[in-house]
RNA sequence: GCCCCGUUGGUGCAGCGGCCUAGCACGCCAGCCUUUCAAGCUGGAGAUCACGGGUUCGAAUCCCGUACGGGGUACCA
């Protein structure tokens, strides 16, 4: 494969076809054509493939541009952009008759016929077919139909379509950019339909008569696309046009190396959003599926990715999603994000009905919540709000709901726990400086005289502020906290421990 | 059934005939750091490169076959 910037100006399109939630499968192949349009300086065009009428999802094109837009993949030429060929949604161009048009070319050279044969007869001669173990497809009943007869029954009602007709012997051979040259049989293909009996042309007709028509230089699409691209030869071939460059990219398969589906969980871009993945993380995950830039960075920015990429660094074979090296990846930009930005984003999250509990008063301290977001920054994987309220809940409620038998340490007994925590409230009370580093260092000092491990104290301190046993570091907490609630707390659980050692527990 | 594509540790990739005693990353395990959890650092386990034949002085890399996986086989895209 040679240098792309040789072959002039690149044009390459993401052409989706608004039947469902944009996938992430989908959305790689958007991306890797945009990434290509970028590193060659050339052209990103989106176009809608609505062909098929009955499949339309409501609200789909609009969730596939979303989906677009937030990963940042803008277009050149399309919808709500316009262009130089518009329309770029194909049922307005088959408004302006540009398929029936391009169908009735090849009808008129010899390379396509009308056919009337009904989807019952269809259906009968694929189940006889079927039950001879014989290749299915159409058997070419009304390619010599004769006119007056074709006329005739169309007079009489009778539907038609429009079908390409298959040479009956030689090899289709093109060149696939990533495999290399793929030889097909065109007599096991049969004659396929390119203008159905609602006058919408087919995916095969459509996108051959647009990719020309926009001059698309180069065609990267889904890997099962491979079996109908010697269809789209013969096609180019009947209309005298010359075909683009082919790259058919490798499928993404779930965890059980089956097509990636609804049955591995989301899969909808849209929803990994929603689920706290930032877009930067999504854009390099996305880009790393199948594609590497021969080195051994994984991590990059856009810029960097758009910078190294190269038809070249394509892999073949399928890859498999894999969600926890994504959440991994998240992780690792959620860290190199500023402080102030991550604030903004939790924000909402926490304020958000299934965030905080609603005991909390909203709207929420901005700084305050800012002043938060250094102790979970780097324990964050997702922004998820169960998650996000279960590690910072406690900063936000006036009574925590304390397990007093967790706050005992090892190597301790309620007793001697509750002296200690009164010895840290008094520390606390008075402490000169209510800042981190000077408290804990009056707080190991502390231990010295108790004769406590840190890991003992620190403990039942951590315990007693946040009722749990898994927070952010002591000190900082504290900080956090105040002066004023830290004591309470402290003096609250030693209370609970001295006062109640004899009672029951409460069971939260 | 038929046609097509693919196959490097659990996962994502590197490797393009000798530099491979197969490299990187995620995950896993251990240690360090340490007040817990993370993060970070260091180390470790884990692949006879699906299998069998060739070609070659030499193959993960080229060819053929088999197995397995996937895709297609529609008036779906």
């Amino acid at each position: 494969m040679s240098d792309t910037s040789t072959l002039g100006p690149v044009r390459v399109r993401y052409a989706p076809s608004p039947t469902g939630d944009p996938h992430v499968g989908n959305l790689r192949t958007a991306l890797l054509n945009w990434v290509f349009a970028r590193h060659a300086g050339g052209q990103f065009i989106v176009r809608i493939e609505d062909t098929d009428r009955e499949r339309m999802v409501d609200g789909a094109e609009d969730r596939i541009l979303e989906a677009l837009k937030w990963l940042g993949l803008d277009w050149d030429e399309g919808p709500g952009v316009g262009g130089p060929y518009a329309p770029y949604v194909q049922s307005e161009r088959k408004a302006l008759g540009v398929y029936a048009e391009a169908a009735r070319q090849l009808i008129d050279n010899g390379h396509a016929y009308e056919c009337t044969c009904t989807p019952e007869r269809l259906d009968q001669v694929r189940q006889q077919q079927r039950a001879k173990k014989k290749p299915t497809g159409y058997d070419g009943y009304c390619r010599n139909k004769s006119a007056d007869e074709l006329a005739a029954e169309k007079a009489g009602g009778l539907a038609s379509v429009v079908r390409f007709k298959v040479p009956l012997e030689g090899e289709v051979v093109f060149n696939d950019v990533l495999r290399g040259p793929l030889t097909f049989d065109p007599s096991l293909l049969q004659d396929f339909v390119i203008l159905k009996s609602d006058g919408y042309p087919t995916y095969h007709l459509a996108h051959i008569v647009d990719d020309h028509e926009m001059g698309i230089t180069h065609v990267l699409r889904s890997e099962e696309w491979i079996s109908s691209t010697p269809r789209h030869m013969m096609m180019y071939e009947g209309f005298g046009w010359e075909p683009p460059a082919f790259v058919h990219l490798s499928i993404l398969l779930g965890p059980d190396r089956s097509k990636l589906s609804k049955r591995h969980g989301d899969t909808a871009l849209l929803e990994f959003r929603d689920k706290g993945f930032l877009p930067g993380t999504m854009f390099n995950f996305l880009s790393l599926l199948g594609w590497s830039a021969g080195d051994d960075e994984e991590v990059m920015t856009r810029e960097q990715i758009v910078e190294k990429f190269s038809l070249d660094g394509l892999n073949s074979a399928p890859s498999i999603f894999d969600i926890t090296k994504l959440e991994w990846m998240n992780g690792v930009y959620l860290r190199q994000l500023p402080v102030e930005t991550l604030a903004e984003m939790l924000i909402p999250e926490l304020e958000a009905r299934d965030g905080l509990p609603e005991s909390i008063a909203r709207p929420l301290d901005r700084d305050y919540v800012t002043s938060l977001v250094p102790l979970v920054h780097e324990r964050l994987k997702v922004v998820d709000r169960a998650e996000l309220s279960e590690m910072l809940s406690y900063f936000f409620q006036d009574e925590i709901d304390l397990d007093p038998a967790e706050v005992v340490q090892k190597g301790m007994d309620e007793a001697v726990t509750a002296s200690a925590l009164e010895s840290a409230a008094l520390a606390l009370e008075s402490a000169e400086s209510f800042e981190a580093e000077p408290l804990e260092e009056q707080f190991r000092a502390l231990c010295v005289e108790l004769d406590l491990k840190p890991r003992q104290l620190f403990g039942a301190l951590r315990v007693s502020l946040t009722a749990r046993k898994v927070a952010p570091p002591l000190f900082d907490t504290m900080v956090a906290l105040g002066r004023g609630r830290s004591v309470d707390r402290v003096r609250r659980a030693a209370a609970l421990l001295s006062g109640a050692g004899t009672r029951e527990r409460t069971v939260s």
